[in-house]
DNA sequence: TGATATCTTGAACAGAGATTCAAAAAGTGT
DNA sequence: ACACTTTTTGAATCTCTGTTCAAGATATCA
């Protein structure tokens, strides 16, 4: 039985365009011309092969989720909440800081507030965020670690304000030494200790 | 010499409504219907008073900054950092989450990631947010209250990343609550300390 | 080669967006 | 009452937006 024609595009290399677009310019304030010059694709491929703007975003957010959004993992694994915290935070002010991508944070800047066309975007946007306090609020639930009057959410929620305040400075223009260098300073005493 | 058919609004409350509107969803997410129904103007008579949208949202920014947003200068007043930054993180929970205003904050969430057409308006609260920089540096930079090693940037920085976290994560639904807690573990140990 | 299946193209679409405008309305001052 | 000025109104405008579609293109399989 035949195979159709194959696609003329590499799907990870739209989707890092598209990521590029979304990034800079949040999903409200990306058009599909900016979509279509980005990834040099006419609208009805984009459509073929995504079904949708806001298909193509969600799958923009996961290759951000995996990959660029990654550096978190790392710091879940370290062994002790002091280096979890330095590992998160370091890993926030380079991740926001990218020469090679858009300052800032997709999953902070993508869709913050959001008009009707953006419920869902936002959404989801929203979700994984809340995935991060989770997974860090369980990391610095493992016994032994905090002293006991600290509740681990709000150890963990601190740690994500800091990184996310990185973000949003960062899409303001703040360099990356600046962003170390809070994050240095934090480091110093970090307020559990 | 005549002087023309009166007002037929009070530009306080159209400022007031329109504010609402611009917080839930943002510049650009903001339509025009939208700020029609919540002022209960007509487009021609919001063009008339305010030039443009993007007229209206500087107005409303304006008054945002004077207003809701003013517990920095409160903040920016106590007679030490410690009291700085506890004046500054509690009334960034609490501006944050107030009941009769949408979560988050408008200087944040406005327009942090702006298409062609919000770059001006993304522009303006980029600035207003780097003028509580400006002015917490300045406060920090006073003789002898941070530790020589500190660099009052630093400071700033870190105190106004951690209220950007809490618009941020109000913005996701945090409660007040929460951010209060996140607020006194913060205070628990200032980094400088 | 021919049948089949998928992809690309480019135009067309309908709806929503911000903005404008002429006419009607509603005040002030003489 | 009349002239004058500004606001309100409601429709109209015009651009942009996401989406669809039919026709042509390009592969596989028999």
């Amino acid at each position: 039985m035949a195979m159709g024609r194959p696609r003329g595009f590499d799907v990870d290399e739209v989707l890092e365009a598209a990521l590029r677009v979304f990034w800079a310019k949040g999903y409200e304030g990306t058009t599909m011309a900016d979509l279509s010059a980005a990834t040099k694709l006419r609208a009805g491929s984009i459509y073929g092969a995504f079904g949708s703007k806001e298909g193509l975003f969600k799958q923009v957010v996961d290759r951000y989720s995996d990959n660029v959004y990654g550096y978190g993992a790392a710091a879940l694994a370290a062994d002790s909440p002091r280096e979890v915290a330095r590992l998160w935070l370091y890993g926030a002010a380079d991740a926001t800081t990218r020469p090679e991508y858009p300052a800032g944070c997709l999953l902070v800047q993508g869709a913050l507030a959001a008009g009707d066309a953006a419920i869902e975007p936002g959404a989801d946007l929203r979700a994984r965020r809340q995935v991060a306090v989770v997974k860090l609020t369980e990391r610095f639930a493992e016994a032994g670690e905090l002293p006991p009057d600290v509740d681990p959410g709000d150890a963990a929620r601190y740690v994500i304000a800091l990184s996310q305040g990185f973000a949003v400075q960062a899409a303001s223009g703040a360099s990356r030494a600046e962003l170390r260098s809070m994050a240095d300073l934090a480091l110093r005493q970090l307020p559990w200790e």
